[in-house]
DNA sequence: TTTAGTGCAAACGATTTGCAAAATA
DNA sequence: TATTTTGCAAATCGTTTGCACTAAA
């Protein structure tokens, strides 16, 4: 791995991904940053998204649909997939539910299991008001 | 929704959907499917893995990496993947389990969750004993 | 002044789509 | 015959990459 150094940029992606509750794609951060710094380009950001979830700075959710979101937040949290208006929302689950889940799927299984990850599908309340 | 008419192509790519036990991207199903009808397009693939899904006739798995896997086994069960060699495995769990936790879910939150779906992260018997 | 990071544009891989021809009903 | 499905190729979408240039150490 390289030495790392400063950037305006990384900051401010940083930063966006620290204070939005949103989970932006690649894109969404694109045109926030953008804000700040013009001049930036989509490639800057994408580089950035890699390294800051490289460095585990930032977590990289696999939607069911489109492009890859990102969290500012890296503590263990589940999301949840809204299927009507497609916005990914934070779910806290306690982690010894997670914690059992694994121990479960490890009885039955034969080989390591190191980690998990349980994404939610369903409406939610906004969608449900508006229905 | 339209009528629905009968194809060879597509009752093709269902028999090896029901036949193998990886779980092929669209690529590899065509690959497979080539062999019967060497003049078969990966689009025509895309469209009826694509209809399959809708009709609930296979499941589409969106893998962290790459492109998506596609299984003939609609039986609700989880999966695991390798992060050595890349592979998806089945990985049963008793559905209680799975209803717990979307139960705990639902507890926390402010919707209604339908669904969850967990992936396994790990390394598989084959990679553990290569190593 | 050495090294890492940037902007740009071209390249890429996975998937979708428009269209005329072929297969099914 | 009417409608669906196909093969083909071009288009699209998200993402990565090569390169000359700029900013940070």
């Amino acid at each position: 791995m390289a030495n790392l150094k400063y950037s305006r940029q990384r900051e401010s992606i940083k930063h966006f991904l620290a204070t939005t509750k949103e989970h932006p794609t690649a894109d969404t951060v694109y045109t926030h940053v953008k804000e700040e710094f013009p001049n930036i380009s989509l490639g800057t950001v994408y580089r950035n998204l890699k390294l800051l979830t490289d460095l585990g700075e930032a977590i990289k959710i696999t939607a069911p649909d489109g492009g890859d979101r990102f969290d500012g937040c890296t503590q263990p949290h589940n999301h949840f997939y809204c299927t009507k208006c497609k916005r990914i929302l934070d779910l806290d689950l306690d982690m010894k539910k997670i914690e059992m889940i694994n121990q479960a799927a490890a009885d039955n299984f034969d080989g390591i299991i190191h980690s998990s990850n349980t994404i939610f599908f369903g409406e939610c309340s906004d969608c449900i008001k508006k229905s």
